[in-house]
DNA sequence: TACCAGGTCCTCG
DNA sequence: CGAGGACATGGT
């Protein structure tokens, strides 16, 4: 077997099915998304809104402005592509970068409305790589933004990597911690079944051990990849910073 | 208190 | 290209 693979047994057994993406229901955010047949077309479009207001932003703060747009009903294709961007701002203040990603918000509501009717189902509805080339060509999604839409509410095969991926695999030897977003993608792909339910819950549990264990600050100490890790920070109290990479 | 958090864009050399 | 800065809040 291969060692990615191992490291992912290794994380299902530590942690579990961690059924990605966080999803709100009612007005209520809830920690994991339930087994649904489908999204709805609002669930997907909160994927996309989430997506792009956790840019660089712990989930906590996504979350609640998340709510505030649920209690003003902005989940909604239409309301955001006319919604003043600084009432929608205000809104999403505790996103952090909230005119920036207000801006964000409203062009990609436009962008639906005026490319595909306002329907989300119609966007996803195309092949993975030309979806791709148009996420990236809005302003404001970059790759791992259009990775995360695709994987997680278009429910198409693509790695998403984001900081945390790149810390993981640094440390445990797979590669430089500078590696590309593109070359460290590649890598995933070219040693994983192309398969949306891996990848998705992949890179969830990626995102569950950096927070619990290899932090910025690695706590290596019970780490469930010790024994798979190059970097042990065994005398991680002796370590200058620069060092925990 | 300072640092951190599921990036992206812009500007410069 | 690539490095460096701007964007901003809330939790620890």
């Amino acid at each position: 077997m291969k060692k990615i693979n191992q490291v992912y047994h290794a994380l299902i057994d530590a942690y579990g099915k961690q059924g990605w993406w966080p999803v709100t229901d009612k007005g209520e955010v809830f920690p994991e998304y339930k087994k649904r047949k489908a999204f709805s077309e609002k669930q997907m479009l909160e994927v996309c809104i989430g997506a792009i207001l956790t840019q660089n932003t712990s989930w906590t703060n996504v979350e609640k402005a998340i709510m505030q747009l649920n209690k003003n009903k902005l989940i909604n294709v239409n309301k955001l592509a006319k919604i003043d961007q600084s009432k929608l701002a205000q809104l999403i203040r505790s996103s952090g970068y909230f005119n920036q990603k207000a801006e964000r918000l409203i062009l990609f509501a436009k962008y639906l409305l005026n490319n595909y009717s306002g329907s989300i189902n119609k966007f996803f509805n195309k092949p993975l790589q030309n979806l791709r080339q148009e996420l990236l060509s809005m302003h404001g999604i970059g790759p791992e933004t259009a990775d995360s839409i695709i994987l997680y509410a278009a429910k198409k095969p693509v790695f998403v990597i984001d900081a945390y991926t790149k810390r993981i695999f640094s440390r445990l030897g797979f590669c430089e911690k500078d590696i590309s977003y593109h070359e460290l993608q590649k890598m995933f792909h070219e040693r994983l079944d192309c398969d949306f339910k891996l990848f998705n819950e992949f890179h969830a549990l990626i995102v569950k051990h950096a927070k619990q264990y290899c932090k910025k600050k690695p706590e290596c100490n019970n780490c469930p990849l010790n024994s798979k890790c190059q970097k042990t920070y065994k005398h991680k109290n002796l370590l200058n910073k620069h060092d925990y990479t």
